[in-house]
DNA sequence: TATAAGATATACAGATCGGTATGTCTAACA
DNA sequence: TGTTAGACATACCGATCTGTATATCTTATA
């Protein structure tokens, strides 16, 4: 039994990612929760109080997911890295897939002194700091760069899918990764191998 | 002098831009034109009609701009295919950079039959054939392939660019496309090949 | 059982939305 | 000079937008 709060929240972030901002009415938004509207103007002070609070929650459950499915695919710091394509591909194909709530939530609201902008900025800024905690646990030479070159294959690829559809963007951009990859971190089992097709 | 149609769809290019498509008003678009409401529903039946008129144009002169500055910056094929980075850090440090027009409105008119959203499917398409035919120009194996990689690349910089400001991303995806670009495209001295690290 | 908090429904305010109706003015052209 | 096409201004339509006012109902706790 979610609160009225939490509620009113995760309707919010359905529709705004079925959507947008603008396109997305508090009335709607109260017709599909079954929230009166005095009790959403209780808990926000206004529509831009609840687009952060819905943002708020998705950076830190998509966060949550992103982390607990890399851990899930893989052991190795490396494989991990690998994982983060096929966690996309997974996520393109989910049928409530509509591209990255934050990029299109800065897409919405262009100026960057704003709180809506912000937030995105700092989700985006917290999975760059996610992929550099495992490029460097995978021993990566330049492990910052190459999380910023990780980061640029994963931010196309999810522009790409909400453009073009799930399919194809998350295993190209795998592929691509695992050149990226095999370029900054030296293959080194036991007894070495020449890891290139 | 520009007819009033032109002048309508031009001063829409530059208010979508800068606010996107939902949070601009056509009573906005018509008082920063000076044109009369009647006469802008003279040439177009509706807001989205003026919307695909905007897109339309904006598509053929990006992509006019796109490839005279790869003409223009490098002579070689494979010159124009890192020529694409700097002519991408140039768009994002001009003034009126908000992002790429066609993601923006594929997020906020989400569904894929939407007219709205398939003008976007098509520019995409279009950016991904010009560089399908200029790594096939470049030689390379997988043109195809390498095409689709340096798509995710441009996206991703986009994205980033949009989001965290102009400083960095066109850099980083052009050092990163050198990488998969060697990868593809062997050296081509008059003699041998064989380019794998 | 009395009280207080929280949610409810209904109504409304003021602005803005996309789009239409009506009639005037200007300028090119026959 | 008369006609016609296109742009003009103004007023308006119904719908929808965010946000507020008011008053009732439920429920847990003291």
């Amino acid at each position: 039994m979610p609160s009225r709060r939490d509620h009113l929240i995760d309707t919010a972030i359905r529709l705004f990612n079925e959507n947008g901002y603008h396109a997305t009415g508090i009335d709607k938004i109260l017709a599909e929760s079954g929230v009166a509207k005095m009790t959403l103007y209780k808990h926000f002070k206004s529509k831009d109080e609840l687009i952060l609070a819905a943002l708020a929650r998705r950076d830190r459950h998509w966060r949550e997911w992103f982390e607990g499915t890399l851990e899930r695919r893989a052991e190795t710091p490396r494989g991990r890295l690998l994982a983060v394509f096929d966690a996309l591909g997974q996520w393109f194909v989910s049928p409530e897939f509509q591209g990255c709530m934050f990029i299109r939530a800065a897409g919405e609201y262009g100026q960057t002194d704003n709180p809506i902008h912000m937030a995105a900025v700092r989700h985006q800024s917290e999975v760059l700091h996610l992929l550099r905690g495992l490029c460097a646990a995978a021993g990566a030479v330049r492990s910052a760069q190459l999380a910023r070159r990780l980061m640029l294959l994963i931010q196309g690829a999810i522009a790409i899918a909400q453009v073009h559809g799930p399919v194809g963007a998350a295993a190209e951009a795998r592929n691509a990764a695992e050149t990226l990859i095999a370029e900054a971190i030296a293959v080194r089992a036991p007894g070495d191998e020449a890891k290139v097709a």
